[in-house]
Parts: structure tokens; sequence; C-alpha cells
RNA sequence: GCCUGGGUGGUGGACCUGGUAGACACGCAGGACUUAAAAUCCUGUUCGCCUUAAAGCGAGUGCGGGUUCGAUUCCCGCCCCAGGUACCA
């Protein structure tokens, strides 16, 4: 029978299911291996052709493991909470949860036919309560942890609080708010129940503190960066301004330089561990204190501090500070702001206030700010300095405000030009007649006691003076902040916190998981308040709940423990399942995720690590990326007549130059290879029913362009259709196909054929002409083994270095030359069937069964093992260039060997043209080979 | 703006560690088989020039430079595209 790919692919898929073939052990001599994908949101737009990209690469890499005798735990589950889930609850009123789980089950069932060998018995979601509990479990443990720095790590608030008790505050070395007090024992049994608690909140690793928000006041909601477009909600259209809020949040700062340690650790791409070193942004400098001059503007104000502290990576420039800046959001700009300023500071901070803080980081090219009319003293040379205020300083960032040297830092030029600020130079071969010249090389000038030092010299002697006068010291800072933990939202985690006296206290652990609450409606109330104040009843013995629920990155920073073991309900995962899993060996996922949950995940990771709860310090020891698949749209060219109106008449991509035309976008699945349906457009939509076309050469060629998938383009590709035309097979052959795994690339299905009539040349193999099978038993020949052997060591190269699209080119090869061969040989068959499995596993199945193995038992097939002696070949062709240009081929007999060759080469005919009697001038050899000859 | 990645024929891509650029596949063109279609097979296919043909010549991996006997690969500068930029997941 031809290759029937509905039937077999039906078959295995229920025989996988029924023998629960992928189910991993939890007890076995056989190695461990982790292979694990980043779960999916599940989107109402269900599964799309970007998906199983990764998801693919990790089933084929599985397969290939469990082939090579490893005990492997491929999971796979639901990353189920979530925005878009909530935002179609607000719109239709219906239930996250209903929603979620219609979703799941699409997902479920595309996720299904494509093959995949996941152990489904493992499965996760977020949004279960069985699942968030444990979620919310580790919340509290953070909560009652805090940062021991001399022990460098994470410990139970009762280890401090008995230090409290025992010495009070004096010897805590612990990462904690900048307004932590200083007590005695005696002190602190003195202060009351309260107190004690909100200075405890001080050092918790989850805390409260004040954030800002993307605050939409027609909405009443808190939006996310993504529903806010240039200052106005993307719903509605509504301005949008920054408030600030109390919020939870996450003292990810305290394993700063833990999670930069442990990038060096790890088998990641180097790009990606960049990205997060960078993000984490250590940088090594002072800060330094400007006293604030007493002047007649804030003589009488209470202020909050009598001095301007900044941080600076260029201490050493201090001598070229010309004016300080202050973002906008500065504690002390109101108290700093003169009578005759507070028009220009107001109207600046109105401004500032619309901009998200992205649009003030992009937007380097247009200089502005305002002057507070203050001034600061220069702690080492008391010149008077003003204080400006400008968006381009970040409240979040260091201490929000930054000594400016226009003679050093491009932006603080640009901004002294445009106010006409003094600009000092202060290193004798700065060149700064058109811009900053942030060299560290020469000589410094006009900075006091550093004259005529270098840069190492100066940085030391600057920092010893400002510690000698108490106007600074030498700092650490890092550019990462802690994590916001709260979301003023309904479809997310219940943070299990209650409020009393203002202050938070955990629920008891028994009552977890406290289940999100029912609301009428998934809306903030009229005062502003989270959805979840809807909820009626819902509070913990009378004390009222906290409001916000968590963030989508809370239930995926921890999710890999619980596929370990996924039905505990005594703990998140057993301390037997962790010892034998450990981590994930290898994890697949997008670089779009380097910043968020790769970063979130290594930090619960270490603390729960901290906590004794893991046994490894990095959740992934080997990260892939892979690509995103990006949506390829195609245009149609509607013809405008002469009164601007679209005629029904559409002329091909190539003929529009002609005519004045408008692009329409087309859906994708009435076009192939770029060229129009025409029937099937007509009957697109009515509209389009008697549409005419001018054709190019008989066709009506498409328009493209490179999009995001998305609904409103006609553009989504959705694995459904592949799968049923040409089946899950050629699906993940082609995927994989496509390109190399880890770069983004648009969808096309250009090349489907290709793969296709591949799996159909193999399954020619097994059969004749009649379509009947036939294999010999005869030994096999010398070509056969040499075509076998070579495909053997390809694969096995490509599996490892994670290059499947190389393969499947290989293993095209291979089956023509198989076929070439007339191959029908048993032995060698059986080996291209394991071997190809991993990529086409139904395929295989099916075959392996008809080779007359037992069914099923392809999956753990031993692996054929490679045999260099197969490949020898009697002589090889010898490329080599003369001048580093011209080519000559050479054919040179294996036998020969060094210098042989080398001779044979140099007296060939071909050489000996070019020579015309003379010796080359050099000749280059590498790896024993004559590469390159010049005369 | 900043961080990270990418740019090779008509198309997807190959060239892994500096050594024959364009493997493999799609598409296209021509042919075989067939009443026909499907399927299958064969030949050609980077561009330009030259040639009846065989062959040959020149250019060529985003653009401009550099290092090297030799650069798609390494270095410097630029352009364009994609991802991230802290509440999309």
């Amino acid at each position: 029978m031809d290759y029937q790919f509905k039937d077999i692919e039906k078959k295995w898929q229920q025989f996988w299911a029924d023998h629960q073939t992928f189910k991993a052990e939890d007890k076995t001599t056989k190695p461990k291996y982790y292979v694990l994908d980043m779960f999916p949101y599940p989107s109402g737009a269900g599964l799309h052709v970007g998906h199983p990209l990764g998801y693919i690469a990790s089933d084929i890499f599985s397969r290939y493991k469990r082939l090579k005798g490893f005990n492997v735990l491929h999971p796979m589950g639901y990353d189920s909470f979530g925005l878009p889930a909530e935002q179609y609850a607000i719109q239709t009123g219906q239930h996250p949860a209903i929603t979620t789980e219609a979703n799941i089950n699409t997902y479920r069932r595309q996720l299904d036919q494509i093959g995949f060998s996941f152990d489904w018995s493992r499965e996760v979601r977020t949004s279960s309560p069985d699942y968030y509990k444990w979620t919310q479990w580790i919340f509290m443990q953070l909560f009652n942890s805090w940062y021991n720095k001399d022990a460098d790590k994470a410990e139970s608030i009762t280890t401090l609080v008995q230090h409290f008790e025992n010495s009070g505050s004096k010897g805590i070395n612990a990462v904690c708010d900048d307004d932590v007090l200083t007590f005695t024992a005696d002190e602190w049994k003195a202060m009351s129940n309260h107190d004690q608690q909100e200075e405890l909140l001080k050092y918790r690793l989850t805390y409260l503190r004040e954030s800002t928000v993307n605050w939409c006041p027609a909405l009443g909601t808190v939006l996310a960066n993504d529903e806010v477009k240039d200052g106005f909600s993307e719903r509605g259209g509504y301005p949008v301004e920054q408030k600030k809020m109390m919020q939870w949040s996450m003292r990810i700062t305290a394993y700063a330089d833990r999670l930069l340690k442990g990038l060096d650790t790890i088998d990641w791409p180097e790009p990606l561990k960049e990205m997060q070193r960078n993000w984490i942004g250590k940088s090594v400098g002072a800060s330094v204190r400007f006293k604030l001059e007493d002047t007649s503007i804030n003589a009488n104000k209470a202020l909050p501090s009598d001095f301007i502290e900044v941080f600076t990576t260029r201490v050493d420039t201090i001598f070229g500070v010309s004016f300080l800046v202050l973002a906008p959001e500065h504690e002390l700009v109101a108290s700093l702001t003169a009578p005759e300023q507070k028009a220009d500071i107001d109207n600046y901070i109105t401004q500032t206030k619309k901009k998200s803080e992205l649009e003030r980081m992009a937007d380097a090219k247009t200089v502005s700010g305002a002057f507070t009319g203050s001034y600061a003293v220069n702690p080492l040379n008391g010149e008077k300095i003003p204080v400006w205020i400008a968006d381009y300083v970040l409240a979040g960032y260091g201490t929000g405000a930054v000594m400016a040297v226009p003679s050093g830092d491009q932006r603080d030029y640009l901004f002294a030009k445009h106010f006409d600020l003094p600009i000092i130079q202060i290193i004798d071969i700065q060149k700064i007649d058109t811009e900053a010249d942030p060299t560290k090389e020469g000589r410094y000038i006009n900075s006091d006691f550093i004259n005529g030092l270098t840069y190492k010299d100066a940085v030391a002697a600057t920092v010893a003076k400002l510690e000698e006068i108490g106007a600074g010291k030498a700092k650490v800072n890092f550019r990462m902040r802690d994590a916001i933990f709260g979301r003023q939202r309904y479809w997310g985690e219940p943070v299990p916190v209650y409020f009393k006296d203002d202050l938070p206290h955990l629920i008891s652990e028994s009552d977890l998981p406290l289940v999100l609450p029912e609301v009428d409606k998934y809306l903030p109330t009229e005062t502003g308040e989270p959805p979840l104040a809807r909820a009626t009843g819902w509070n913990y013995n009378g004390s009222e709940y906290e409001l916000s629920t968590m963030p989508g990155w809370a239930g995926s920073s921890w999710y890999w423990y619980r596929y370990m073991d996924a039905h505990n309900n005594k703990a998140f995962a057993s301390k037997e399942a962790i010892e034998y899993w450990k981590d994930v060996d290898l994890y697949i996922g997008g670089s779009e995720h380097a910043t968020g949950h790769l970063l979130y995940s290594r930090f619960w990771n270490k603390f729960l690590k901290d906590m004794g709860e893991v046994v490894e310090e990095e959740p992934f020891k080997k990260l892939i990326n892979q690509g995103m698949i990006q949506g390829r749209s195609n245009f149609v060219y509607r013809i405008i007549d002469d009164e601007g109106r679209g005629t029904n008449t559409f002329v091909s991509s190539g003929l529009r130059k002609d005519y004045k035309t408008s692009a329409l976008h087309v859906d994708v699945n009435i076009v192939k290879n770029d060229i129009l349906d025409l029937d099937k457009f007509k009957s697109w939509r009515p509209e389009f029913a008697d549409a005419e076309f001018i054709l190019d050469q008989g066709k009506y060629i498409c328009g493209t362009e490179v999009e995001k998938m998305s609904k409103r383009y006609y553009n989504v590709v959705n694995p459904d259709d592949i799968a049923t035309q040409y089946g899950a097979d050629t699906l993940r052959m082609y995927e994989m196909f496509l390109g190399p795994l880890e770069q983004s690339k648009p969808w096309n299905t250009n090349g489907i054929e290709g793969v296709f009539k591949f799996l159909r040349k193999f399954w020619r193999l097994f059969h004749n002409d009649a379509w009947e099978f036939k294999v010999s038993e005869k030994e096999p020949s010398k070509a056969e083994l040499k075509s076998l052997h070579k495909i053997i060591r390809k694969v096995e190269e490509d599996i490892e270095r994670f290059s499947f699209n190389t393969s499947v080119s290989s293993f095209m090869i291979a089956v023509n030359e198989l076929t070439d061969l007339k191959c029908n040989n048993k032995a060698i068959l059986q080996d291209m069937v394991i071997i190809l499995s991993p990529y086409a596993p139904h395929i295989c199945e099916e075959l392996w069964e008809i080779l007359g193995n037992e069914s099923g038992t392809l999956s753990y097939a031993p692996y054929p093992k490679f045999n260099p002696d197969f490949l020898i070949e009697d002589e090889f062709a010898y490329p080599i260039s003369v001048n580093g240009k011209t080519k000559l081929n050479l054919s040179i007999p294996l036998s020969l060997e060094g210098k042989e060759v080398e001779d044979m080469v140099l007296a060939s005919a071909d050489v000996q043209k070019y020579l015309d009697g003379k010796t080359p001038k050099k000749v280059i050899v590498v790896k024993g080979r004559i590469v390159n000859i010049v005369i």
C-alpha cells in the first residue's frame, strides 16, 4: 500500500497512549535525562506553527536519548494564568477558568496530533489550585526569609529575630530597605509587636514597597506596558499616567551576585548569558553626597535630607561636575524648587508623567530639563553647582540623581550645550570640541589633588578623600531592580496574606490553597480597587485579604519541579523525586524570556536551594533558544479608479506599478507559493465574487511581507492544516528543515512537498512496485554500508549540536543513495528506521513492525553504532588554489600520504602549467593538505 | 536610546574550527512515461560577458574599509530587519 500517513499516525498515537510508552520511570538503573519545553500560555487563537518548533526539537532529542538508553522525563503543561483570558472575560463576562479550559483542550488536541512523546501523566496547570497552592507556599517561604550577606544565603526570619533579641541590630549584614533602624536588644524587646513586624518587613524577601504603575483614570485600572500605546490605553484610547502605588516586591537584588556567578557554571547560549549580565548590570563605582547650599529657598522648609546622593562609575571625574540632575520624581524636587522656577518645574513634571520609562529612555535626541533654582556644593572643591531635573535620569536606577560631567558623558554634554552650562576639561588628552570624550587614558588636569594622576590612581585617591571627609564611599550598584510582585488583576494566584493593623500577615499553611473567589465582574471596583475587592465575604477571620494577585511569572518560576512529582499533596515535590531528577538537563525555549522567566526561575531556584528544598544551585543545565516563527502575509492589489474608489479588479504584484492600487491582506490559506487561487479568492468573501484579475503570465502573483503572526493579517498558520494534508511526520521534519532552530524566520510552506516526497521515498524503499513489502536478508553491499554509516555519523553529530535542519538534508541524500542502489537489505533498513525515528516516529514505528519487530519496541531500540571502516574511499577530490584564486581539482589516491601527496600535486600538469618551470614562492599546507600555491 | 541576534541565488537554507560559496529542498524551464491526470524519473537553473558548441573570462555571502597566501567566517565604521527593555507570555 502507498504511504497512508493518516492511518499510520492514528494507529501509533493510539498505541503510545494505550501503552503509556513515554511514561518516565521514577526508579531505574538507567541514567536520568530531563528534557523540558517552555510550557505554553493557552491562548484563544490556538497553537500556531511557532509553538511546535521548539517542541519538535525537544521531542527529537528526547526520543534520541531514549534510544541511547536514558530514562527520559519529557513533560508538558500550561502556563494558564494570564492577561488575555482576563481581557476576554472583561469583554464577554465569561469566567477565565472556562475559556482557559477550552483553550487547553484545543492545545491538547493540536499537540496530540503531532505525535509528541510527552509524559502526560505529569501535566501541570498553573491556574489549578492543586498547583498554585505550592506557588503560594513558596511565596510564604520568601516572606518568612531574609538574606544574610555574611552567610551569603537566605535564612529563616526566626534567625534574624533571635539576633535582634540577643544583640539588637548590631552585627546584622542583610539585604534590606534603606531605612532600617538601629537598635539594641533591649530596645528591640521594648518595641510593640506592631513596630517589630514593621521593622521585619524591611528585611523579608517579599515586602511592600511603593512603585510606579501605568494608571488609566478613565478605565480606573492599572495597565500593562503592552496595553499602553504612546501614552494612551490601547483599549479606548484614554490617557495613561504614571502613578505610585504600594506593591508587593521580591528582593531579587539580594541574589544579584549569585545570579551573575551562576552564569559561568551553565551551558547556555553566550548571548543569552550576556543579556542577563547586562540586565543585572553590576557596576562598581562610588556614592557621593553633595550638600545642599543653605539658601533662602529651602531654609525654612523641612527637607527630607540636606544632601543629594548620587551614584557614579566615574568618581575620578568629580572635578568636571558642572551641574546635578535629579529624576523628576526625586523626593527632593519639591523642596528644592525656587518660587520663580515653580511653573517651569511643575510643567516639566507633568510632561514627564505622560511618558513611560521606555519612551524616556528611547528619546535620547531631544534634550529637555528644568532648573530648580537651587544649588549644591561639590564636596571636594566647594564649587556651587546648579541642580536640574531631567527625564533622562530615572528614579528607579541608582539614587535617582546623577552628577553631570559634560566633558566625559555625551548626554551631559548635549544637556550642557543646550542649556549653556560649563563644560570642564579634566583629562589632558580629552578632545571635547564637538562631543564628550569618556577616555580613561591620559593625566588629570583642573582636578586639584588628582592632577597628573592616572585613572586607576585617581579613583583610589578620590574615594579615599571622600571617605575621609564623610562625603562618599566606594559602592557597587546594580541596574536590576527588585521585582514587583503584585498585579491589580483577577486571573492570577491570590497572595496568601491578610491585613491586620495595616500590617501584612501570612495565612496559616493549613489554609492553603487560598482559592480565587468568584466575582460578578472582572473589572476593578468603582473606587479603583482590584477586582478581588468585588468578592463577597472574602476575608480571613474577618481581616481583609490582600486584593492584588501574583504576576504571570510566579507560576512559571518553579514548575519544572512539579513535573518531578506532579500529584504530591504533601509537598511541591517529594525529596526523593527531587533527589533523583535534580535539575533540567535540556531546556528549550525562546530568548524573549532571557530577562524575565529565565531570571526569575534562577532566583526562586537559588532561594529554594538556600531553604534546603532542592539540591541544585542552577535549575537549567543546558539551554537552547529556538527562534520565533513570524507570519508571512500575502497581499492582493486592488486597482483604484480616477475618483479614488476601489474597483473590483486586482492586478498581479509585478504589474502593479502601471496602476494606482491599494494593498489588501489576503488569507494565506488561499495562496500557494504566492500564487492566488482565483476561485477560492472569489468565494473567500461575497464582495469578491465577481472580481476580475490582470494576470502575469497566466497567474496572479501576490505581494508578501513579514509581520507578526496575527489573526487580523490573515497570516496565522495553524499546524492542523499541515497535519491533515501531509501528516505529522512531514510537519515535524518540515519544521526542522525550515532552517536553524535558533534562527527566527517567517513561516512558509514552499518546501513542504520535498519533505513529503522524502517520506514517501523512504516508505517505497521497503516495498516493490505493487506496494508489496519486500526486504532481503542478504549481506549488505559496501556501498549500502557506506550510505548507512555516513548518515549514522552525520545525524548523531547533528543532534548533539542541535542542527536538525542539516540532518533532514542528509536523510534526503541517504535515501536517494539507497534508492539508486535499489537497497532492500533488512539490516540496513532496520538501522535507518531507528535513526530516522526521532524525526518521523509514526512512519518508523510502522516500518519497524513491518520488518518483523515487536510492536512499539522501537522507542527503546538500541541506537546503531557508527563504524568508520565502512567509509573508506580509494581516492578523493583534491581542490587547491593558485595565488588564492584559481581553482584546480586533482584526484589523489588515498594510499599516498604527506610528502608524496605534495610532490604529486606539484608535479601535476595542471600545477606545472601555472608554475612554468619555476619553484613556488610559498606552499600553504593545512592538516597535511596543500590548499594554496603562491607563485 | 540601550542590550542581544540576524542579513548568502527567484525562495527556505548549506558552508560546523579562516581553506572548492550556493549542499539539500522548493520554484521555474525542458524532456520521459501516460488517452489524460496523479505519481515517478531524467536534464538544466547565482549573475554578467563570450561561444555554434566544448570551454573560458569577470563579479559575487547587506554597504564601506582592514587583517591574511586565502574572509560568508576575524577586526573597524555604517545601513536595514527581528527579540528584549522590568505589568504580554
